[in-house]
RNA sequence: CGGGGCGUAGCUCAGGUUGGUUAGAGCGCGCGGUUUGGGACCGCGAGGUCGGCGGUUCGAGUCCGCCCGCCCCGACCA
């Protein structure tokens, strides 16, 4: 009774820190704010930049470097943007033992400087639409952090383009929000709301920012990923101008869009239970642990000539044989569940003298089915597919059954305590601010699925208004 | 930065109010043996500047002061 988790009912941040130090994922780091990931977190993160990764490149987009200190001055050139980071910055001053003649900024995120790149590069029309990405880290010193849901120094990609025309850049900005959307159900089996920010949430510098939202195991919302359309703000800040086909000067467009490996931190919060974390397959560093059980030296033998067969069969699958000695199985039964592992295959020694094994579901506690060896290169595939769409469909549920439709001040009021409210919002800041007074929720987006309903009222001033906005309690 | 909690073995903690030789337990770890289908058991063993500095005292893990760090809750945020 070693690995203790605290229970979700009783401390749900507690079972969340828990989680992650007991499955290895991550550890505090000795500066403050910050991090380690450890080896298994980091398969996870590898997993999620794959699968992100592949859809920027099948969408055009290609991959660069830009460097991680920026001049001050580079910040100051857009006025909102500098507004909005200022005090969150860390500040290099000495470099080399002398006081630097101007200040550097640790990266926040990399609008001015790839901004400033983009000025020199771009000429002409013929030279959009310019679709690069970057994976680095970036540092925001925050207040109060939590493992990898907000830490001083963070992993992301961020997507930086400029086009043309604004209704390119717009069309950009949807085109990868609903490639985040795409990730986050898919791969993430994360059921996330697509919608726009309100003025007072949007990105610092931006026309307009839209997010993907997710709600997590205690009914709470995460920003799982933005993409922001940033007008002509930075081309104008920065000088990004090209000659159109009619040789006349214009400023470009641009647009920047973010996931960050907060996101890992939602896998955690939406599917995790009180044994531990539940992986979906997709992004699960192992998808099939076997544990192999012998008593004898001769059962050991075969059992373990049938686990080499069990693995070799299964081509295309992350599989972990855990065969250590110093462990019983049962300890070892726990420990992966523990740790997520989507399948898990027992073979002892009555299952090799029939030629079969058991199979065991993480997702579903106690479901144990016994599978020929002769079929698992074909049932462990289609296992782990059914594993996949049905934690889709569990959240998707979730999700389902704690968002409420208030259209009272009270109602809403009662709908924020326990969930997800989707209101009509007359769009008044003031309205917003209310909300956020009383009841410390926020408006995560309006989503651009509005349900085909018309007009309302909106349910805090009771004026009109057109759309509906989703409130929450955030992290 | 405010409120709360906490720093004693790798981990969880006891001891502290009532200062007194060599600071304990469980888990974990190492060795040996017995075990192995849901967190096995026995024996032996290693492991500590009691967060730091200063003070009171013959004597401080324990009392006093200052500092540092961590966790939880709030204000800012991906």
């Amino acid at each position: 009774m070693a690995k203790k988790i605290t229970p979700r009912s009783k401390d749900y941040s507690r079972w969340y820190t828990d989680v992650i130090q007991q499955a290895e994922l991550a550890d505090y780091a000795p500066v403050k704010g910050c991090m380690v990931v450890r080896p298994y977190g980091y398969a996870l993160w590898e997993n999620i930049k794959d699968g992100l990764d592949r859809r920027f490149k099948a969408t055009g987009h290609v991959n660069a470097y830009f460097p991680l200190f920026i001049p001050m001055s580079f910040l100051q050139k857009e006025a909102e943007h500098v507004e909005g980071f200022s005090p969150e910055l860390a500040v290099v001053t000495y470099g080399g033992g002398k006081e630097l003649e101007e200040p550097l900024v640790v990266r926040p995120t990399s609008e001015t400087i790839i901004g400033h790149m983009y000025a020199q590069w771009v000429r002409s029309y013929r030279d959009l639409p310019i679709l690069i990405n970057q994976w680095a880290n970036v540092v925001r010193w925050e207040m109060r952090t939590r493992l990898f849901l907000r830490t001083t120094e963070f992993l992301w990609q961020e997507g930086h383009t400029v086009h043309a025309t604004y209704e390119e850049a717009q069309e950009e900005t949807l085109r990868m929000l609903d490639v985040y959307a795409d990730f986050a159900e898919n791969d993430a089996a994360i059921p996330v709301i697509k919608g726009r920010k309100s003025e007072s949430e949007k990105f610092a510098g931006a026309d307009t920012s839209y997010s993907i939202e997710a709600m997590m195991g205690d009914k709470r919302a995460l920003q799982a990923g933005t993409s922001h359309n940033l007008g002509q703000n930075f081309a104008r800040a920065f000088e990004i101008k090209y000659l159109d086909q009619n040789n006349e000067l214009q400023y470009g467009w641009t647009t920047s869009w973010g996931v960050s490996w907060r996101i890992l931190g939602a896998v955690v919060m939406v599917h995790g239970d009180d044994q531990g974390l539940v992986l979906p397959p997709k992004l699960a560093p192992y998808q099939v642990v076997i544990v192999p059980i012998w008593r004898s030296e001769d059962e050991k033998a075969q059992v373990l000539e049938a686990t080499g067969r069990v693995k070799a069969a299964l081509t295309d699958v992350r599989v972990k044989v855990d065969d250590r000695e110093e462990y019983s199985p049962g300890w070892k039964f726990n420990e992966w569940e523990m740790r997520g592992v989507p399948l898990r295959i027992e073979i002892g020694p009555r299952d090799v003298a029939v030629g079969q094994v058991v199979l065991a579901r993480r997702d579903i506690a106690g479901d144990k089915s016994v599978v020929p060896i002769s079929e698992l290169a074909r049932r462990v595939p289609q296992m782990l597919t059914v594993i996949q769409a049905d934690m889709l469909e569990r959240a998707r549920q979730f999700q389902k059954e704690n968002t409420y439709q208030p259209t009272t001040y009270e109602e809403l009021k009662e709908a924020v305590a326990k969930g997800f409210a989707l209101a009509y919002w007359c769009g008044d800041p003031e309205c917003e601010a209310k909300v956020k007074d009383e009841t410390k929720a926020t408006t995560r987006c309006i989503p651009l699925d509005q349900g085909g309903v018309g007009p309302g009222r909106c349910a805090i001033c009771g004026k009109e208004a057109t759309e509906r906005a989703i409130f929450a309690r955030a992290y």
